[in-house]
DNA sequence: CAGCAAACATAGGTATGACTAAACAGCAGG
DNA sequence: CCTGCTGTTTAGTCATACCTATGTTTGCTG
């Protein structure tokens, strides 16, 4: 049977994947905040019960039915997140931790009566994709900011942090899911980023715009303007 | 730090506990579903957590702290039943399963939220009273229709049992929370009850009848009359 | 290519919470 | 008073999921 232990696991590890090279034990145990012991222990029970791929001294991947178990989380989180903050009214810097108790408990069916109650929403409370019913992922077309060529237009689309100090700092400046905002300059030497956004400049370090993805914005200039 | 299991068993005990005698730990045991060493493990812990007062071979009671815990986690299970049912449009038969796994896991903050939502509600689903906001328990004021007299005319105030297949023959013959009824006999060797609602005459066997509790109806003119 | 450090795995320990099997307490009846 | 039954507890085992301490690999670097 599984575990909210398991389930946290593989979202984990869906986090870290990335196409051309597997999971490292020590990658995973700094997410899961754990040593680097209890994650080998959890992986060999993971891989036990066929939720991964695994090779001793080289990494970890998620078999399809673990990807599948982790994007029913990852859905049931970002659902529950929108549900608790729109219509429970809870505030947005309690609604993640809230959220991560729930993801394991919810019925799929209690989560899909939210998401109707919802609209059926495609991304999260901070921009983020949210899977689909079936168990597909939408493609990610957007980019992070800290790679956008200066002088892009740009809209904010996702917020890839869940930290309440981090999103309180971003809401200061006025940046969210969906800001505008124009890259003014790239400072070579460290790598900071400076912005307009909503008429004022701010500066970005690297970690922050690595963080940040953004889409950038139709140029609508000549042709017929059309606002929605 | 307390776990599922703990607050399952404070709830269990504080349904068990009565003035008199203390709770065996059979008792507890078949109500959780364990063997009796189990519960016995389990009694140990909650003893060195001070959440009971325990002696060996004797009993268990529940202490102020194991008490609030348990009126806390009943308070939880009973708001998010009704809130799952009138604000999700969960079906009544999975209401308490799904009440059962989330009662752990939402902040009393969140259960709150779900209160106020649902106009602070006074009882359950099938009438159970539920714990006020600052843990008092409201005293009971009605009584077991097993123990009602013959003739009275009364009102269904609860129905405590959860299982399905109970819940659906009493809707089936029409019996619920806020139904009116009327004792017509009490058949002296079988102890079954014989009872007029909705205009039908039933019979309803001795365990069924004690696990209904009733009020008796104020004698007034039927002007407002609520048709369930 | 050898050697070393970082990354990773194993071994052994703890706590929870379940189980079975076996010992034991307490009360009733002979 | 002792015997025996019922109820209860203890003892020992297992799985999960964490830890620390100690080995083992791998890959980078001189």
């Amino acid at each position: 049977m599984r575990s909210q232990s398991t389930d946290d696991y593989l979202k984990a590890l869906y986090k870290l994947e990335t196409e051309e090279k597997p999971v490292s034990t020590t990658a995973l145990a700094r997410l899961m905040k754990v040593t680097a012991a209890s994650a080998t222990g959890m992986i060999q029970r993971l891989a036990r019960d066929k939720l991964v791929a695994y090779r001793r001294y080289y990494g970890v991947r998620l078999s399809p039915e673990g990807k599948r178990i982790a994007l029913r989380v990852i859905r049931n989180h970002r659902i529950i997140e929108l549900f608790l903050a729109e219509e429970l009214g809870v505030s947005w810097d309690k609604v993640h931790q809230e959220a991560e108790a729930w993801e394991h408990v919810v019925s799929t069916e209690v989560v899909e009566k939210m998401a109707d109650r919802l609209g059926n929403p495609k991304r999260g409370q901070r921009g983020q994709l949210i899977p689909e019913r079936d168990g597909a992922m939408p493609e990610q077309r957007d980019h992070v900011l800290a790679d956008a060529a200066i002088g892009a237009l740009l809209r904010v689309t996702e917020v890839e942090d869940d930290d309440a100090g981090v999103l309180q700092h971003l809401v200061s400046i006025g940046l969210g899911p969906d800001s505008r905002l124009e890259i003014t300059e790239r400072r070579q030497y460290d790598n900071l980023l400076v912005i307009r956004v909503g008429g004022k400049t701010e500066i970005l370090g690297p970690s922050l715009a690595q963080r940040i993805r953004v889409a950038r914005l139709p140029v609508v200039r000549r042709s017929k303007e059309k606002v929605v």
